[in-house]
DNA sequence: TTGGCAAATCGAAACATTGCGATATGACGA
DNA sequence: TCGTCATATCGCAATGTTTCGATTTGCCAA
């Protein structure tokens, strides 16, 4: 029975969940997106739904962003993917806001990870 | 005199920075050689100079990763512009250990411009 | 001083990401 | 039912990243 060379710490599914992470954050608009979900109504104008509890429409994102709809939403798919938003669908509108939990869990992935 | 519409929090700099370590570390190979570097004698064989101070040189961590010497090199240079990592040259080796002092201020970075 | 080793840099081909306009889907109000 | 608005998805050209082999630089020992 042979044995390892070399000890692994860290799990391969933690890696590539901080992989994840790392690659949708490689990204200024999206970086900047993530920085202005964490206080909606210092950056967003007023919306039909109480942003601070169901999130910011992409619209919204996307005027402030510079960007095309298309890209604005994209962007979000990307960030939802890595689990750092979650969404709700309210009427026509896509509401999107920080996953808080997953973000304050983020330094100890790193920690375990890196 | 035209007021800001809405608040900045975070610095542009500390933005750059964050988003030039996590372009850094969105790579699989990359991620997992900063792994590696925590525990150096868990990982690699021994060699002329003692990894725990001096760090781990290119040819080893080429070796362990399974690329070529030139992607093992740029690696390494992709990871200390981050300012991931450090390096001492030491006769013809290059050595590279983690910038601990950086990586343990990664978190509050991350708290900050996140 | 010459040969060999380690590392860095260069140049290029393959591959992935970016970001747009066009189009599709679905909700709402007239 | 129709037109409009918000969002999602598609297809594509431009740009950026990856990764290599070849070449260059620098160090050391014979």
């Amino acid at each position: 029975m042979p044995i390892p060379r070399y000890t692994r710490t860290v799990s391969n599914a933690e890696l590539d969940d901080l992989l994840e992470v790392c690659k949708a954050l490689a990204n200024p608009t999206r970086l900047q997106i993530m920085g202005w979900l964490r206080d909606p109504s210092d950056h967003f104008a007023p919306q039909a739904d109480p942003m601070e509890e169901v999130g910011v429409c992409v619209k919204q994102i996307q005027e402030k962003a510079g960007v095309s709809q298309s890209t604005a939403s994209q962007y979000m798919s990307v960030l939802q993917r890595a689990d750092l938003v979650e969404s709700t669908r309210i009427g026509q509108w896509t509401y999107y806001r920080r996953n808080q939990k997953r973000i304050a869990a983020l330094p100890e992935l790193l920690g375990a990870s890196l």
